[in-house]
DNA sequence: GTTCATGATGAGAACGGTCTCTCGCTCCAT
DNA sequence: ATGGAGCGAGAGACCGTTCTCATCATGAAC
C-alpha cells in the first residue's frame, strides 16, 4: 500500500508527472472571475458582457480547458448521450453507427458505443452504457427477449433497430421488408424468373418478415406453386451452404433472393466455385446494400436499407421520448430501395443444369 | 426527504415519467446504514460486518441499483476508463476490441469505443474519448500525425496500434513485419515459387515496414531480382485492380503476398473470374488473418497478427504508464504466425500463360 | 434625488459517489 | 482497573460542473 502523508495521496500520485487536470476554476482565476461566469460563457448562455466573454473564452483555449464530462452529467442530471449497442462483425451496423454520430450531434447529444463480444453479452454491453448514464439506448439487432427490453425501457427510452421490438414502451425502427422483398421479387419476375428460392435469415432480427413477405410476394405474382425457403443465417457460411446444397440439384433456381449480402456472397462465392455463372445462370439478389456489395468485382444486386433514415428516426424516437416521457410504443416502418446492379439478369434455360453436371 | 419546494425542477422534469435513479442514499436508507458504508461494500473492500455486508447487498440488488460511473469518476480523480478508438470498416479493429474487452476488463478498467467515420475525423472521436475522461488512449491504425500524437500524449498515455508511433512518450504495439513477411516468403520459396510478388498497403499503417520486409526476404532466399512491388491498398479493390494488371501480362508471377486479407480477397476474385486457379496456378497469401479468411469458401493462407497479444500488450502498455507516469516511449513487436490454408501450395508451370490466353 | 428595472457578477447548494478521519466498542495484555 | 489495539460504523469534505438566487452597479423614470 501506500504511505499515507496527504489526503488522497493515491489518487494524486496516478496522475503524477501528467498534467492536472485544467477546471473551471483555473479558467475563471485566470480570466479574473467566478467559475459560474466562465461556465455560463461557455455553455453560450446570455448573461455575460462582451469583453469578459472574450476575456474567459482565450483563457480558457489558452489553457487547454476540456469541459469534464463527468462532472456536467452529475450536476446537469442529464448527460445528453445516447447510448448504441453493436456488433462489430455486423457491415450493417458500422453504416448505421456513421449515420447516427452527425444526426445525435445535431441534436446536441453525445454518443457512446459499446460492442456485444464473446464473453460481452447484451446484457453486459447495455450495462456498461447505463452505468455511463446514456439517456437512451438504440440496440442495432439486439436479441434481446421482451422481458429483457421491458426491463431496460424502465430505466432509459429504447430504440430497437432491425425488428419488431415485442415490448412496450419500446420503439422499433426498421425496414419494411414487405415492400423490399416485394420489389426483389417483382425485379426477378419481370426479368422471366419463376424458379425464386429464399435463403432466410434463421432466427436474426427481421428474418421472419422476409421470409412471409417473400411468400406474399411470391403468391401475388401467382408463383405461390414455386414458393421455397433454404434454412440460412446472416453469414457467409450460410451461402456456401446453401450454393453446396443448390449445386447438386437436378433443377435448380434460377434465382435467389439472399437473407443478407453476406450470406449472397456466400452464395456467389459457391456457385462461381461450382463454375455456375452469376448472374449468366444464376440471378442472385443481397439484402443491405452493405459495403461489400458497391466492391466492383461483387456488384450486387440488393435491397438498400436506407440507414440514413433509419439513423435519423432511430435517434429521433429516443429523443422524443427522452422529452415527452411515455409515449407510446412506436414502431416506425421505412421503404427500401432495389438497387440494381450486375448480379441479376434474364434466366438462361436449361445452363445451370448442364454447367452443374460437368 | 426532497419534498421541498424545488430546486432545480427543471432538472427533474427532465426524466419525468421515468423512475428516478436509484443512489447509493437510497440503498443506504433502506439497509439502515450510512452511505460510507454502502460504499465500502460495494468496493469489496474490508470493514463491514458480514450481516451487514448481507443486509446491504441485498437492499442494493432489490432496488437495482446501478454506480453512477460519473460520479464515480468525480470522487475518484480516475475514471478507470481506457478510450479505443477503431475505424468500424476494419475487421482487424474489431478483433482487437473483442480482445480489449476482457483484458481490461481483468484489469479493472472500463472500456469506450469512439470511431472514425465520415465528418467525424480522429480529433474528433479522440476528443469524445477524452471528454469523457478516459485516462488513456489506444488508437487502432491511426492516421495522426506526431504532432497531434505528442500533444494527445499530455493529456493522457496513448498507445498506437499497428504502427510505430513517432512520437516521444507514445507507445506502440505492432507486429513484427519483418518476420511475418519472411515466413510468407519462406513458405512460398519453399513450395517452389521464386517468382513472387507483393502488393503493397499503400501508405496504411505498416505497409512501409512490409514493403522492405518483403525486399529483404526475398534478398535472403537469393531472389533479389525477381523482387517486384504492386501499388495497392488495404482493401479488396486494390486487390481487383492488381489482379486485372496480372491477368494481362505474359509471365506472371506464381505467387502473391497481399497486403492483407481483403487485399488478397479482391486478388482472388480477379484471378478466378479471369479463370486462373487459386492456388493451382497462382499462390495467394494474405496478412491478417480476419474472420473473412476462415470462411471454408476462401481458406486464405495468411499471417496472423496475434490480436489476443496485441490487445494485451497494447493495454498493458496503457496502464503501465498510467501508473508509473513517464516511462520512455516502448514499441513493442509481436511475433506473428503464417496460416498456411488452402490458396498456396507448389507452382505448376506454363498453366497460367495458357489459362489467361484462353 | 430616490426608485426601479436591467444586466453583469458572485456565492453556495446540489449532483452521486469516494475517501480520510474520528468515534465507540470489545478484547486482551499489563 | 488502565491503556491501547482492532474493528465496525458514521461524519463530512471533496471532485468539477450547473443552477438558483442574491448582490451590485448603472442609468432611465418619476
Amino acid at each position: 500500500m501506500s504511505e499515507q502523508l496527504g489526503p488522497r495521496p493515491a489518487a494524486r500520485q496516478a496522475g503524477a508527472g501528467r498534467a492536472q487536470r485544467v477546471t473551471m476554476a483555473d479558467v475563471a482565476a485566470k480570466a479574473g472571475v467566478s467559475r459560474t461566469l466562465v461556465s455560463l460563457i461557455l455553455r453560450d448562455q446570455p448573461g455575460a458582457g462582451a469583453a469578459t466573454r472574450d476575456r474567459v473564452l482565450r483563457a480558457a483555449d489558452e489553457l487547454g480547458y476540456r469541459p469534464d464530462s463527468a462532472a456536467q452529467m452529475l450536476a446537469r442530471g442529464r448527460s445528453r448521450t445516447l447510448g448504441v449497442m453493436l456488433d462489430l462483425d455486423q457491415p450493417f451496423h458500422a453504416e448505421m453507427v456513421k449515420a447516427v454520430y452527425p444526426i445525435a450531434e445535431r441534436l446536441g447529444y453525445d454518443v457512446l458505443l459499446s460492442a456485444v463480444a464473446p464473453g460481452r453479452d447484451e446484457r453486459r454491453a447495455l450495462g456498461a452504457l447505463l452505468g455511463h448514464r446514456c439517456e437512451a439506448l438504440v440496440l442495432l439487432g439486439s436479441d434481446a427477449d421482451a422481458r429483457l427490453l421491458a426491463s431496460l425501457a424502465e430505466s432509459a427510452p429504447t430504440v430497437v433497430v432491425g425488428r419488431k421490438a415485442g415490448a412496450p414502451g419500446v420503439d422499433s425502427v426498421r425496414t419494411a421488408e414487405t415492400k423490399g422483398v416485394r420489389q426483389a421479387v417483382d425485379h426477378l419476375v419481370e426479368l422471366g424468373h419463376r424458379r425464386i428460392v429464399h435463403i432466410d435469415g434463421g432466427k436474426g432480427p427481421g428474418s421472419s418478415d422476409r421470409r412471409s413477405a417473400y411468400r406474399a410476394a411470391m403468391r401475388r405474382r401467382g408463383l405461390a406453386e414455386e414458393v421455397r425457403v433454404i434454412p440460412g443465417a446472416h453469414d457467409e457460411d450460410a451461402g456456401i451452404a446453401a450454393g453446396t446444397l443448390l449445386l447438386g440439384e437436378e433443377s435448380p433456381p434460377t434465382a435467389v433472393l439472399a437473407a443478407n449480402d453476406r450470406c449472397a456472397l456466400g452464395l456467389m462465392h459457391a456457385l462461381r466455385g461450382g463454375r455456375v455463372e452469376v448472374p449468366g445462370e444464376v440471378s442472385v439478389v443481397g439484402y443491405d446494400d452493405s459495403h461489400l456489395s458497391h466492391l466492383s468485382h461483387i456488384n450486387l444486386t440488393t435491397v438498400r436499407q436506407d440507414t440514413e433514415s433509419i439513423a435519423e428516426q432511430a435517434v429521433r424516437c429516443a429523443v422524443e421520448r427522452l422529452e415527452h416521457a411515455a409515449l407510446p410504443g412506436r414502431d416506425v416502418a421505412l421503404d427500401p430501395k432495389l438497387i440494381v446492379r450486375a448480379t441479376t439478369a434474364p434466366p438462361r434455360r436449361n445452363l445451370l443444369i448442364e454447367a452443374s453436371t460437368n
